[in-house]
RNA sequence: CGGGGCGUAGCUCAGUCCGGCUAGAGCGCCUGGUUUGGGACCAGGAGGACGCAGGUUCGAAUCCUGUCGCCCCGACCA
């Protein structure tokens, strides 16, 4: 359904009619900026953890980004289906992703084989869309397409939180697009990259201060992923970049520079140290007196069933994604402390790598460099001190496999800095993950089978609205971008019993909609100041002021939130003035 | 799932430690009046039985047990 946002149509949205519900206090279990403003502006309600009503002004502000993804969709040649919330838990069965989302993916509770107990909640719909390509996709001459859809997904999240940026239930923009190949004409690529082209002028023209950053891209690798994000400190992501812009990427996938050796050649003998009780970095690195980054962390996973190691450096913390890739596994679990007791034959908390021959060991490349490192000696209640790589343990393996830290470099040698920030869309390339589990094959010129190569681009829809909050706002509330807000105009009339002041303020609105503004005509007999308060609270980028003062000297005032600049004008000047601020 | 905090009026909170008048305040809401360019003032009024269930007690918002919910930190996050 198009997103019809304006009154228009000759009725007038007067305030008096309309359904606002502001508040001056902030709901003491908000934190984050974006959540305390969209309560206290009235844009939503919370029902239960995770899932929230949206009233009518944040509906607005809602269906209007809504109405911006639609419409880049389309240009970009996507087409729209809609996809039911309700899926037959056998599809996702088929692709294995039951166990892969384990309580993320919301059940319905029946009796034993009840209907209910095959449904599941969508979380996403790969499955879902897939089942319709390999029905009706047959033909390389079908391909490329591109399906998407605004629907509501269900995530079982273990702590919604912050708002509408992390809920259980949330509005989704997904498509999912199918090809005949990776590279040239109608491949993946092509089609890969004009989703990223089309989420660009979305996030611009939602008027976010956006980044997409390399996103780790899984067992697929390559330049297979891109997320989108907005700084704010209400985020759940790092955002890594250098200062001058010429590489991002979120932590997970961040690279960094080797670390240079700055050993001086005269290492220290090995030595068994008692260390009784002293299990973590940070009690060793005190009782011993060492700093962190002078000792190596020993961290042992299940990589695909066998034992692995990683060693980082004891400052450092080990990237598992990166890890991984390098590793070149798909599955990746910390070692129960059975396993750590027989590999290291001693308690958990004193492994190192030294005499760990037995055992596939990946070392962090500043492990590399170290000289006179501290790390567990494989001895109950003991470390040793004087180890060094190369000399007291072989390193077969070395890449980067931790997480950057402030103070590293990228690889083109400029510093890193680190942001907070929250994902509002996220480009990836899928390939035949899906396709090949539940068989959606095309035949090609010659009559033979292929799997479909598939790519999934989505969009939090919630987020973008309370991302452009967290990222304009002040202290008197919201400051929306002209093209998300709820109104683009506000005309507060003062003074509302005088015949003038509304038939100025009647005229100006009926102009400024049939001009194809939508405007908030707040008519309430209210004190300037409640007027003014609400009108910053909400936000509308625009306000025009009718008041008899104003009137007595031939002016009404067009004020702009984001600058408080006002500017007195007849009557007649406003629209035009109006018109001007909102381009 | 671990750690912490909180559930009293639509909202913000006091009262809980040391059981005891008829459970309070501010905001909001209703009525009347005075006001009217940055959240006015006066007077009057409606509204809760203290998350829920047990228990202790002459008596429970307050003590005990259980349970549910919500928030924060962490873990987790196709």
């Amino acid at each position: 359904m198009p997103a019809s946002c304006g009154a228009g149509k000759g009725i007038r949205m007067r305030w008096t009619q309309f359904f606002i519900v502001t508040a001056k206090e902030t709901p003491s279990d908000a934190v984050v900026p974006s959540h305390q403003l969209m309560l206290r502006a009235g844009l939503i309600r919370q029902v239960v953890a995770g899932a929230y009503t949206y009233l009518p002004l944040g509906l607005r502000s809602l269906r209007k980004v809504e109405g911006i993804v639609r419409e880049e969709m389309n240009r970009a040649g996507a087409i729209e289906l809609h996809m039911p919330a309700m899926h037959p838990i056998e599809l996702w069965e088929q692709t294995g992703r039951v166990a892969a989302m384990g309580d993320v993916l919301l059940r319905l509770h029946g009796r034993g084989e009840d209907w209910r107990s095959r449904t599941v909640l969508g979380p996403t719909h790969e499955e879902i869309i897939t089942e319709h390509a390999r029905t009706y996709l047959n033909s390389y001459k079908q391909l490329p397409v591109n399906f998407y859809q605004i629907q509501t997904k269900f995530r079982g999240e273990a702590r919604p939180k912050s708002g509408v940026l992390r809920t259980r239930e949330f509005l989704m923009k997904d498509a999912y697009s199918f090809h005949t190949c990776k590279e040239g004409p109608g491949g993946l690529d092509e089609g890969y990259q004009a989703m990223y082209d089309a989420y660009c002028r979305i996030f611009s023209r939602c008027g976010l201060p956006y980044v997409a950053v390399e996103a780790d891209s899984g067992p697929i690798g390559g330049d297979a992923s891109h997320e989108f994000m907005v700084e704010t400190d209400a985020g759940e992501d790092f955002l890594v970049k250098t200062d001058d812009g010429s590489y991002a990427a979120n932590l997970e996938r961040a690279e960094v520079a080797s670390v240079t050796d700055a050993g001086d050649g005269r290492d220290e003998p090995i030595k068994l140290v008692p260390t009784p009780g002293h299990t973590t970095i940070e009690q060793v690195s005190t009782l011993l007196g060492c700093a962190p980054s002078k000792m190596i962390k020993t961290i042992l996973y299940v990589a695909d069933g066998a034992p692995l190691i990683a060693l980082v450096r004891g400052d450092h913390n080990v990237n598992e994604a990166k890890l991984k890739r390098v590793a070149r596994v798909l599955t990746l679990e910390p070692a129960d402390p059975a396993l750590i007791k027989n590999l290291t034959e001693a308690e958990v908390g004193y492994a190192g790598p030294v005499g760990l021959s037995n055992v596939r060991i990946i070392a962090d490349q500043a492990v590399t460099v170290m000289h006179d490192a501290v790390t567990g000696a494989n001895k109950t209640d003991h470390h040793l001190t004087g180890v060094n790589p190369g000399r007291d343990f072989e390193i077969r393996e070395a890449a980067d496999i931790r997480d950057a830290v402030p103070g590293d470099r990228a690889k083109n040698g400029r510093p890193l800095t680190f942001r907070k920030c929250i994902e509002v869309g996220h480009v990836f390339k899928l390939g035949t993950k899906y396709s090949v589990a539940m068989g959606a094959e095309f035949l090609d010129e010659k009559g033979a089978s292929h799997p479909m190569i598939m790519g999934c681009y989505g969009i939090g829809l919630n987020r973008i609205v309370a991302a452009a909050i967290e990222a304009s706002h002040d202290a008197n509330g919201i400051i929306w971008p002209a093209s998300i807000a709820p109104f683009r105009v506000i005309l507060c009339s003062l003074d509302v019993r005088e015949a003038e002041v509304m038939s100025v303020s009647r005229k100006l609105h009926d102009e400024l909609e049939s001009a194809g503004i939508d405007v908030l005509w707040d008519d309430r007999d209210q004190r300037p100041g409640v007027k003014f308060k609400d009108a910053d609270l909400i936000g509308i980028p625009v306000r025009i002021t009718v008041g008899k003062k104003g009137l007595a000297e031939g002016v009404v005032e067009v004020t702009t939130r984001k600058d408080g600049q006002v500017r007195k004008l007849a009557p007649e000047q406003a629209q035009a003035e109006v018109m001007r601020l909102l381009c």
